[in-house]
DNA sequence: CTTGCCGTTGACGTTAACGTAAACTTGACG
DNA sequence: CGTCAAGTTTACGTTAACGTCAACGGCAAG
């Protein structure tokens, strides 16, 4: 029960480019601002099943409008730096504020999805009115 | 009942700057995008209610990281224009699309706030143990 | 050997969304 | 009258997040 049989399965960059559907410019553009580490076989990076996880996050983030500095919060919400681990309060802390976020986004998308079923509404009611009037 | 009662408020562009707390330069680049077309006064700019309504929208639409396009197309489905309303079939055809990604995106905001609960558990969880060696 | 193909590191270009500054007008006030 | 605040236009600067070369190395196939 020692050795540890985690898969750790590696990945290309290219892999990972056309996986996710971005470039290859965009992971070490990544990478440059401390989102990714991968490792190295002397030069070209080697990407791990963590760091395949980080890029979902990133995209994800993407989607929610985060920017790279924000993912990068959240990235080592997930994966606290092992020896920094001494913050965990502040890391708790900062988990509970970027809950708060979100929650707040929620309402906005909530919101937003209301109108827009009132805006179809009034939308299919001005078609049937001139559905009325042209058959009339 | 024939001459509409419509408070018909106007705003000027430092009152709105203020409320919403943001620059008047933003809300003359809005303008230049297209998003607003206040009144004018010989100059100065009058907003109207309908105006401001558009300005929460925008805003809105930035925290939930549309770009000003998107809120533009937006506007648009809640103002359709009057004269331009024979594509009504096409403006419900957009809003159902855009209808589809914000359920999406609400599905990414429901995973990362999962995703949030149980790194913080699992912080949590680290805090106890720390706790319990240093009392040991 | 050379021809691709994949990888690398710079370096510069680009777009969106404003910020900042200059230079001007206009109405209210003492 | 001067000036002061609030408005205007025009123009250039800035930041984030990449895109787009250019120039190079390694290596497997023909």
């Amino acid at each position: 029960m020692s050795a540890t049989s985690t898969k750790s399965r590696t990945y290309s960059i290219s892999q990972l480019a056309e996986e996710f559907a971005i470039t290859t410019r965009a992971i070490r553009f990544y990478e440059e601002k401390g989102l990714l580490q991968p490792k190295r076989n002397g030069q070209t990076r080697i990407y791990s099943a963590a760091d395949r996880v980080k890029l979902i996050l990133i995209l994800r983030g993407k989607r929610l409008g985060l920017s790279l500095e924000e993912s990068k919060d959240i990235i080592e919400m997930y994966h606290p730096d092992q020896d920094n681990s001494h913050q965990l309060q502040t890391l708790i802390d900062k988990i509970r504020e970027k809950r708060e976020q979100l929650k707040a986004q929620l309402d906005d998308l909530r919101t937003m999805m209301r109108e827009l079923d009132e805006a179809e509404a009034r939308c299919a009611d001005a078609l049937t009115v001139m559905k009325d009037v042209t058959t009339s």
